[in-house]
DNA sequence: GTCTCAGTGATACCAGGTATCATTAGGCCA
DNA sequence: TGGCCTAATGATACCTGGTATCACTGAGAC
């Protein structure tokens, strides 16, 4: 089963409907190795109206097949996403995303609890650095 | 010396001079003890443009004076700043905001830069949750 | 006093996103 | 198969938050 198969699966088990605008969304954020925006998909399919990808974009959210991405500048990206909670690496050269499998501040979220008193329900984490590819050989790291 | 004197006595020692429109938002942000949008400030201080409100805002946040919050709803809020790196842990009920000391994450940031090797240069992270006053009484921790 | 230029404010504009609504079409049922 | 219901579509207007432009103003240096 190809991967737009099983998101076309997903869509139908939860009671929506497909129709060749979500496919056309849909094959072309798989057609996308890292993160894009709204405009990018709009870019692909110009036949598709904007309300329709920014509705098909936030439906693939809420089902959990994209997650939203802040650059650093602060603009909205999407990507694919393979899990629930998680964290991205950015890099700010290339623009390649890397999942974090784990939620890494979970021992953080507990100590500052305790610390604060206060009851964190939800937390907002990115990273922005240079993969292996792009760091310049043989510079430290600047955090 | 009041907080009011000392923000446009910074503002003067880097060159900037001090206008009735800049007293006037220094004026308004200061009698804000949470968080606030660049519209709370206008609403505060119709007589002011709306570009003088935006370009001041900003002008603060470059001298450190302000720093931007991301709430969990994605909309972007200011609030003033007494140090240079931190975090913040809103409250989403009360809507108050505190600061986290130190770094919290340099641990974590040296581990995923040996785990990843990515060079990471930056982060972005708040935390949500309900402060002492709001968290209902005797409920567990929910993240 | 005057001169310069940073700052102002009105305004137009832009980007990203939502609301509305008539129309289309997926899919269920008889 | 046809009819029907309603989710989805797409054109469009609109909203929100922010920036660009530009003629004008006034702070402050000399």
């Amino acid at each position: 089963m190809t991967e737009l198969d099983s998101i076309v699966q997903n869509l139908e088990s939860r009671g929506h409907r497909v129709t060749p605008a979500r496919r056309a969304v849909v094959g072309a954020v798989l057609g996308r190795p890292g993160h894009f925006t709204v405009d990018d998909v709009l870019r692909e399919e110009p036949g598709a109206g904007r309300a329709t990808v920014f509705r098909t974009m936030r439906l693939l959210c809420d089902l959990g097949i994209l997650c939203r991405v802040i650059l650093e500048d602060g603009s909205l990206h999407y990507r694919l996403s393979q899990r629930g909670h998680h964290h991205h690496l950015v890099c700010v050269s290339c623009g390649s995303v890397r999942d974090m499998d784990d939620c890494v501040v979970d021992d953080l979220v507990r100590e500052l609890s305790r610390q604060t008193e206060y009851d964190i329900e939800g937390h907002w984490l990115e990273f922005y650095g240079r993969c292996r590819r792009c760091r310049p050989s043989g510079e430290g790291q600047r955090q």
